[in-house]
DNA sequence: ATAGGGTTAG
């Protein structure tokens, strides 16, 4: 349907597995994928720069494209640094860099830390790639401390040693700090703001969800020397298009059209993405029209993003008829194309078919990466086949990958879900062996797995050690609790509550006591959540909309339910706060558990209430 | 000219 004007039928419509073997014996051999960087892009707007490199530049290049292992890059290493007087930063910084590709990050570190001790000369490129290592290690404070090599050694920092700093402070939720530093930076007039440097902080806050704050950065752009370019423009106009405020993305896209700054790929990509969401097929046509016309051409991550949009819906044939469009288009699906596709095998449950997706990508030659995997072994704890999923978590390794968090979250969930505690126990240390430290989504999945499964003491201790760790966690933990423990089902009702919360400016105790008081309702330890109730006067942290809601749905789950209203009324009489929604819950609750007189004595305060 | 910025899993 949508791209009927496109199709030319190479097999059936919406068959995967034709598909891929036709694409497969059209390009002669298996592995075709591996030479895909050298073959010249049909397309023009994609046709690498000739390059018109001198002599000597070439040479470079060649040395260090035969550096395609770890033991290569250490070989090349070891001669540059014995070369006489001294070997070229030059060359050391661009082999550096090739490891930084390679994600050889600790060996870049410890690269820098040899040429140290050699008195190897360095200047703020080497420097400013180590700086990077530490932060892509996902140590922005060890870059600050290279930071210290700068002013020790004399070498002067610029805009992009901080923005390379600023990224891994996002990197690591470290907004306060990234926006401290960047005052400081503008303030002090520490070093003069690139686009690069606005662009890194922009899209910091855009992933951390303050788009609002990214586009007054835009306007305040407009101001400077630094203007908004294309980059900017985009990382706004795809932020909103992921709050799915579509419209805006649009105004922001004309506004840009006509301050002349074009639109690229990834701006056309972010808004066909963004009406994806919305079915707004008609517009997508339109929007791919467009960006042809002005010779823009969809790329392997447009493509994935349409794949993967119906795919989402469960339009699966779809998905694959554009993975057919793009294979004429002479764009090669890469492995986020072939995940998509899993993925959509996986959300109609034919995970058997899925797998089947896997092998064949490995047959033509795309590796296969771990969000396969995890994709397939969500697809298989979803369905409760735990083990299937243990199986293919020992695969894993077996094929030279390593889980990651998001693979131990899943199976940790799925564990839970099916009662198996003690396995998730044991998972879970063997995540933390691993190295892996539990984030957001694993300490939400461990407390509500521990507290599904009736181990209440398990999941306050587990909570109570990570508070004291975490201090920004938990507003996530609580909405995820709230989503999880009370079956919630729409995400945006929670959203909605979790907003409110959110611009009351909530302190964070409450979010603490709510998670806690919570927990205990739901275990029906009515006097225990009574005497926290009075920590948290005590404490002079009062409690809110959601500690009533949180209560009320607790006791509406409860069966001990006469038990409970004890707390309930106390709950009311001391006058705490409720809002709607806590009031309708409240009825019915009472309703049901014959509190009929009770509620006609609450009658005039409900209604007071109401008023307010 | 050797460094820094934008899409997919839980």
């Amino acid at each position: 349907m949508l791209f009927h004007s496109w199709r030319k039928s190479l097999c059936n419509r919406g068959n995967f597995f034709p598909l891929i073997q036709l694409f497969a014996l059209s390009h002669g051999h298996v592995s075709i994928f591996h030479s895909c960087a050298s073959v010249p892009s049909k397309y023009p707007s994609f046709r690498k720069k000739p390059s018109v490199c001198k002599k000597r530049k070439v040479v470079i290049f060649r040395e260090f494209k035969d550096v395609n292992s770890l033991n290569d890059a250490v070989c090349v290493f070891h001669q540059l640094v014995r070369k006489e007087p001294v070997p070229s930063v030059v060359e050391l910084a661009k082999l550096l860099r090739v490891m930084i590709n390679m994600k050889e990050y600790s060996v870049v570190i410890s690269f820098f830390g040899e040429m140290r001790k050699l008195g190897i000369p360095f200047d703020d490129y080497i420097l400013t790639i180590v700086m990077n290592s530490f932060c892509l290690l996902g140590c922005a404070e060890n870059g600050f401390s290279i930071l210290g090599v700068f002013f020790k050694s004399g070498v002067q920092f610029n805009v992009v040693t901080f923005s390379t700093l600023m990224r891994g402070l996002f990197e690591q939720n470290k907004i306060q700090d990234a926006m401290w530093l960047f005052r400081k930076l503008v303030k002090e007039k520490i070093c003069k703001m690139d686009e690069v440097m606005f662009g890194t902080v922009m899209n910091g806050l855009c992933k951390q969800g303050h788009t609002q704050t990214a586009l007054s950065l835009l306007r305040i752009m407009e101001q400077g020397d630094a203007k908004p370019n294309t980059v900017v423009y985009s990382i706004v106009v795809d932020a909103l298009c992921k709050d799915q405020m579509v419209g805006a993305a649009f105004n922001l896209f004309n506004e840009m059209k006509r301050k002349g700054i074009t639109p690229n790929v990834h701006t056309y990509s972010s808004l066909v993405d963004g009406l994806c969401k919305f079915d707004q097929w008609e517009e997508v046509r339109l929007l791919l029209d467009e960006m042809t016309h002005l010779n823009i051409f969809p790329n392997v991550h447009t493509f994935s993003m349409l794949v993967d949009a119906f795919c989402k819906k469960g339009m699966v044939e779809d998905a694959v008829e554009v993975l057919n469009v793009m294979i004429q288009k002479g764009e090669h699906p890469d492995v986020v194309t072939f995940n998509a596709i899993m993925e959509g095998y996986c959300l109609r449950g034919e995970i058997d078919v899925a797998r089947r997706v896997l092998d064949s990508m490995i047959d033509i030659g795309v590796k296969c990466d771990i969000f396969s995997y995890n994709i397939l072994v969500n697809g298989y704890c979803k369905q409760k086949k735990l083990d299937e999923a243990m199986h293919l978590y020992c695969e894993i390794s077996q094929k030279g990958l390593k889980p990651d968090i998001v693979t131990y979250s899943t199976i940790l969930q799925g564990l839970f879900e099916v009662g198996r505690v003690e396995c998730s126990e044991n998972l879970f240390t063997e995540m933390q062996n691993a190295g892996h430290s539990p984030d957001i989504y694993t300490c939400g999945i461990m407390l509500h797995g521990y507290l599904k499964n009736g181990h209440v003491e398990r999941a306050m201790s587990l909570f109570h050690r990570w508070e004291k760790q975490k201090e920004d966690a938990y507003i996530l933990i609580y909405n995820r609790g709230n989503d999880g423990f009370f079956k919630i089902q729409k995400l945006d009702k929670a959203r909605s509550i979790f907003d409110k919360l959110y611009s009351v400016g909530l302190h964070p105790d409450v979010i603490r006591y709510n998670v806690t008081v919570n927990g205990l309702c739901i275990e029906g330890l009515v006097d225990e959540a009574k005497e926290l109730l009075r920590k948290m006067e005590d404490n002079r942290c009062s409690p809110d909309n959601a500690t009533s809601n949180l209560i009320v749905n607790g006791l509406l789950k409860s069966n001990k339910t006469n038990e409970a209203m004890t707390l309930l009324k106390e709950i009311i009489q001391r006058g705490f706060p409720a809002d709607r929604v806590t009031m309708s819950l409240l009825i019915e609750l009472l309703l049901l558990i014959g509190e009929g007189p009770f509620l006609l004595n609450m009658i005039p305060e409900l209604h007071l209430r109401n008023e307010k």
